[in-house]
DNA sequence: AACAGGTTCAACCGCCCATAG
DNA sequence: ACTATGGGCGGTTGAACCTGT
């Protein structure tokens, strides 16, 4: 029955690691490949516990590992994702190539958690609907998720001296308000440098026209185990501030769905939806639209 | 130069879900 | 159906480093 204990962690060697571990570790995988943490350490010779090894190797011995400074964009982009999805840093890394959630996280609390100047956190944050989770997902899933409301009310507003960083990929001139004091303010500015025909594209077979300026109810379901699952869906809809390009003459029903980084139309949950612009999608639905390859043209 | 206080970040801890048994 | 473990996650710690006095 089960399986046999990961490591006794008697004996082993903790702390910081030294070069030649480092070298004995990158060796055992570059010939064994990644996995079976357990039983690495015994194979390759090391005094150290699977995980330890699997930490090391994640974040510091991978060759695909981006060392160094964090870049400007690179800083936006994890300011405008933890202002959306909160202390998610795996999920925050996965659209940083070559960087990972320890060094996002780190570089949240030494570098930009201070930059967040609470007043100009909004005084009524948007309506929040929270549906089950329904991405597959390890880890303190649930503990993270009962910290969703608590993290965007607390921390995750947008700095508004941060650009998003959508802004850094298209020369298109935005109507972005550099001092959005809101959730729902950022989400227009995003909507409003879409590009028409993506948008119509994105409005194929969707709700057009739909009712708008509705207040959005607050709802929580609870997911499965009782456990808040993790979605968010903030309705922006209606109030799109305009530019040349905007559609002032639509009456727009924005969902945005954080947990799967899309934006939606209509509300309903298989309504079409548009990526986030650096998120990479595999499109596999008409009714999906990946946009970062429109952002990096 | 010496010290104190602040900052950074690698590593560890403990929890969670998926899954082997 | 159930238990124990592997792997993955976010939170926390503390040594090393930095900065100001």
């Amino acid at each position: 029955m089960g399986r046999t204990p990961c490591c006794e962690k008697v004996g082993l060697k903790r702390g910081r690691w030294t070069a030649e571990e480092d070298a004995i570790l990158s060796d055992y995988i570059q010939a064994h490949g990644e996995g079976s943490w357990r039983s690495l350490p015994k194979n390759a010779g090391l005094m150290r516990c699977g995980k330890s090894c699997r930490l090391r190797w994640i974040n510091y011995l991978r060759s695909d590992l981006r060392r160094g400074n964090i870049s400007k964009e690179e800083e936006n982009i994890i300011a405008y994702l933890h202002a959306s999805i909160g202390n998610r840093w795996s999920q925050i890394a996965a659209h940083l190539p070559g960087r990972t959630d320890n060094e996002v996280k780190n570089y949240w609390n030494s570098h930009l958690s201070r930059k967040i100047i609470p007043s100009r956190r909004p005084s009524n944050p948007p309506n929040i609907t929270i549906l089950p989770n329904l991405n597959k997902r390890k880890g303190r899933t649930s503990r993270s998720a009962m910290k969703i409301n608590k993290t965007y009310r607390q921390s995750t507003i947008p700095n508004p001296k941060v650009a998003a960083p959508h802004q850094q990929h298209t020369t298109k001139q935005t109507n972005v308000d550099p001092c959005a004091t809101s959730y729902e303010d950022e989400m227009l500015s995003f909507i409003d440098i879409l590009e028409p025909e993506m948008l119509t594209m994105a409005t194929d077979g969707g709700s057009m026209g739909s009712v708008a300026n509705e207040p959005a109810a607050s709802v929580i379901n609870e997911g499965k185990d009782g456990v808040k699952a993790v979605s968010e869906q903030v309705e922006v809809g209606g109030t799109s501030s305009s530019n040349a390009d905007s559609f002032d003459d639509w009456n727009w029903d924005w969902d945005f769905d954080v947990e799967d980084c899309v934006l939606g139309l209509g509300g309903e949950e298989d309504d079409t939806m548009l990526s986030w612009p650096w998120e990479s999608t595999t499109i596999d639905d008409d009714d999906f639209l990946g946009v970062d390859a429109w952002f990096q043209s």
